[in-house]
DNA sequence: CATCAATAATTGACCCGTCAACTAATTTAG
DNA sequence: CTAAATTAGTTGACGGGTCAATTATTGATG
């Protein structure tokens, strides 16, 4: 019993592996821009200038990725980057003219791709998922990094 | 109210995400060896021996990481390899004994981490979170790569 | 005020995954 | 029987993420 019930946990995980690993690069590919740099983008759509650790912590990622995506994306002339005059440790970051545009149109992809993964599933549904989402989403949190084998 | 709800939907999206780039590299830190590195582990516990096409089937992943995975376990002596004497392109795998037992050792760790994933959620909740996720990940199978702007 | 601590950003080393190109072995067809 | 297609596995280039170490700047404290 207990035994059964591990195994469909265990299947669990597997799935949410799986999903995210197929698709990660089906959205790249059907919108042309990886998930999390869109994300990036988004958030500078919505502040107009932010600083990169105020930026790395609402997209959750790790500062270096932060600083390569945006290290790329200034070299594209997508966002510019300018240092805070009052303290030269912390830089700020926008999105230029070509940037803000470029982004509808990766948006509008987006939409559509999002509005294919839940195609059949029903508002209470999603509510529902979203609820056990959160749920996991917190018990991960709390997860204590422990000593590893060997 | 259709924009509220493509909200919630693009909600989900990041919260599969971060559920994802949270829990992997803290299941690695717990059990001391990657998912996926894990998961082929187990594979080849339930079969004794197999080629690395069908390895990559089950598993899921590119042939390439499957390599990859396997040259290193093998110069770690968690597994050997050896051709097909009748067909010289393919190579079986098999565990070693030293192997063998170290898989169980992580699997116990494993075992931890996957009942903590899912404190204080039923077995009913379960059921329905995998269905959701099983509806998502055929939805996500079934988009068509289309061709990205620009 | 001079030193020591904290902070922001960057860089390097590494893991893991994809795709595309390549090698080698085996089938298949002409 | 030989040439072309297929198949298994490997490798290289690349994108994305983590951690740890480093740099530069600012803040705090004796």
């Amino acid at each position: 019993m207990l035994t059964n019930s591990y195994q469909e946990q265990e299947k669990l995980i597997l799935q949410l592996n799986e999903i995210y690993r197929q698709m990660s690069p089906k959205f790249e590919r059907c919108t042309g821009i990886s998930q999390s740099r869109l994300e990036l983008l988004h958030k500078l759509m919505e502040v107009d200038e932010i600083n990169q650790t105020e930026l790395r912590r609402q997209v959750n990622i790790d500062s270096a990725a932060v600083t390569r995506h945006l290290k790329q994306l200034d070299e594209k002339g997508v966002v510019s980057r300018r240092k805070n005059p009052e303290d030269n440790r912390v830089t700020f970051v926008k999105l230029t003219e070509a940037g803000r545009s470029k982004i509808e149109r990766y948006c509008k992809e987006k939409e559509n791709f999002i509005t294919q993964v839940f195609k059949g599933i029903t508002d209470q549904e999603r509510a529902v998922l979203s609820d056990l989402l959160s749920r996991v989403e917190s018990n991960v949190k709390d997860i204590e990094d422990e000593q590893p084998i060997e």
